[in-house]
DNA sequence: GCCGTCCATGTAAACGATTCCACGAGGAGG
DNA sequence: CCTCCTCGTGGAATCGTTTACATGGACGGC
């Protein structure tokens, strides 16, 4: 590979100047600058972003470790990330955890080893000693979508609250009283809180969530599957199922299917996030909707305001509700399918 | 941050022999390693790996540049390739390209000016010049699912042919006789080779495959959309659309039913690619499954074999069938539908 | 008892960039 | 004409590693 030294050569100069002309520094004569641009040209030069790396202490490059790859949504988040961050200058290394805390570690550590400026999170678990660590000892971080408690970092995410209690009106408008719903993991906030925030908008209407339909999944189709099957079997089954994610739906619809029932005639379904497939699935399924593109876009600011010294910012955007058919046709004005 | 010398320091020993004892290097006695592993614990050291790439020349890391995120093939293509790369101690740095080759181009300059150990691609178009240039200067290269013809780099692809023929023949028993396609780019491999191995299956049964039933998509859903609303607009539509990939399937499934037609008795359907969701659209999609995960493995192992110094192999497996029932009720026994 | 090996360790030179500092030329101002 | 500044440039240190080479001690064989 060609370096800078050959570059200087080709030029008659030296490597100081070479690297003035490269970082456009000011002081540096018209003809310094055309016979270094040539001598570049000539030689194909590209500076080793290593070696530049090594001596300024910056990588430009941001970490982003991700639950779940496979799952659209996060699909969705890590192309906006990536957008906003080459936009700002940055390349972004994705680390998929797969749900697993191990993995997530794994992928921490060599990102930290690589020097990486910044680090965006979404944690699969209430946090290791090492994510903590590297927290509080300064390194740049943002966590997107989760997030853990008691920690100062900052956090961008989106309320689905309000929509949670528009679903719970809708489901309460079209009948429905026995609701059950497929949690995710309690490690998680996103976990707990879709939980919460379900059982809250229940209550506001008088509707008890009950042991027996709140089932444990961990955000993977095969647990919505698992769960959904243990719905069915129970003595007096649910009337709607909620899936606190697009996956366990996927699984909940593999086990309604499998069992020959019909949704929503038998039973009814919705789930948090909102996937363009929803749109064609057998029937519509309603869901929640949140504003994946602009959480991506808002963490890597964030992060990059950090980095560059600014003060970041926690960001809240709200998720809405998108009815489609999967909890029985909807008489009223409230439908706002989109396409 | 803590450097090796501060762990020399504490260990009361020499860097280089820190430095053997990270490596292990054979030759260090037991009490000194003891030592410096201590030194290493209290410190919390972690080697920098970005001084060691400086040193090294190696950055043990892959880059991947892949087409369009947004696609659950790539995306399970990728979660495959960084499964194996981390089997095999690398890391893995995505580009995606939006099927955009200045954004190809992009990736592929930024990774190279990382001194990314080698790069695994899926190329968007016929081969920039920088690609062109990196592949012939030697850069450990490697061509998964589509290629540039021409160029000395091994392949990993999936081989489609026979499935298409099978395809075929489900159609043909099915009686549909006026069938149209909707083909990815020319540029590509994989959007000239579908066509080609369609219209030739199509021609064992006597079928052709007129201009006006070929429609020039761009593996998006947008252009399935579009070229869908075209055949549909003809004085005789066709009787059957095959997407050259799924996304293609997904904007044309949003056309017929923006007209309010059905699938399959209106319209059939059929798409390269398969999908989880396809088992659960409205109906499920009949569609050529690749062997996904396994050509992510290949290739990774085949781009590692030419990095570390063996020979790299090329690698073609082959797709197959997957019936379901957008294209009609097949009273045959070739029903094999997966979940 | 001496010499040659081998082993553990240290010193220092790289890797490829950036950047502090020194230096000389030239211009402006007295 | 001398001094002082500014500007363009080059030399060399530096970032955190790895590793070739040198060194010195222990040990075995004769």
């Amino acid at each position: 590979m060609t370096s800078i030294k050959d570059v200087a050569a080709e030029a008659g100069l030296s490597v100081a100047t070479v690297s003035r002309v490269l970082n456009d520094h000011p002081s540096v004569s018209a003809d310094a600058r055309t016979r270094v641009l040539a001598a570049v040209e000539t030689l194909g030069y590209r500076p080793n972003a290593v070696a530049r790396s090594l001596r300024t202490d910056q990588t430009h490059a941001l970490g982003l470790v991700i639950s779940d790859v496979l799952n659209p949504y996060f699909t969705e988040l890590a192309r906006s990330v990536e957008e906003e961050a080459r936009a700002l200058g940055y390349s972004v290394i994705i680390g998929n955890a797969d749900e697993r805390p191990d993995l997530q570690d794994h992928h921490v550590r060599t990102l930290l080893d690589r020097r990486i400026d910044g680090l965006l999170v979404s944690p699969t678990d209430g946090g290791s000693p090492l994510m903590l660590d590297a927290a509080r000892a300064g390194t740049p971080m943002v966590f997107v979508d989760r997030w853990i408690p008691g920690v100062d970092v900052p956090v961008v995410r989106s309320d689905g609250r309000e929509a949670v209690r528009d679903l719970v009106a809708h489901l309460h408008r079209l009948g429905h009283r026995r609701v059950a719903i497929i949690a995710g993991p309690a490690a998680t906030t996103t976990g707990s809180e879709r939980v919460e925030a379900f059982r809250a908008a229940l209550a506001e209407h008088g509707i008890p969530l009950p042991d027996t339909y709140t089932g444990q999944g961990d955000f993977q189709a095969d647990s919505g599957r698992r769960v959904t099957e243990g719905f069915l079997d129970l003595p007096e089954p649910p009337e709607v199922v909620f899936a606190a994610d697009n996956l366990m739906a996927l699984g909940a619809l593999d086990a309604i299917r499998a069992r020959g029932l019909r949704v929503p005639d038998d039973i009814a379904l919705a789930a948090f996030d909102d996937i363009r497939w929803f749109v064609h699935t057998d029937p519509p399924i309603t869901a929640i909707a949140q504003p994946t593109g602009e959480l991506g876009r808002a963490a890597v600011r964030a992060l990059v305001d950090r980095i560059e010294g600014r003060p970041p910012e926690s960001v809240t955007l709200p998720a809405r509700l998108v009815v489609r058919r999967s909890c029985g046709e909807s008489p009223s004005p409230v439908q706002r399918s989109t396409t």
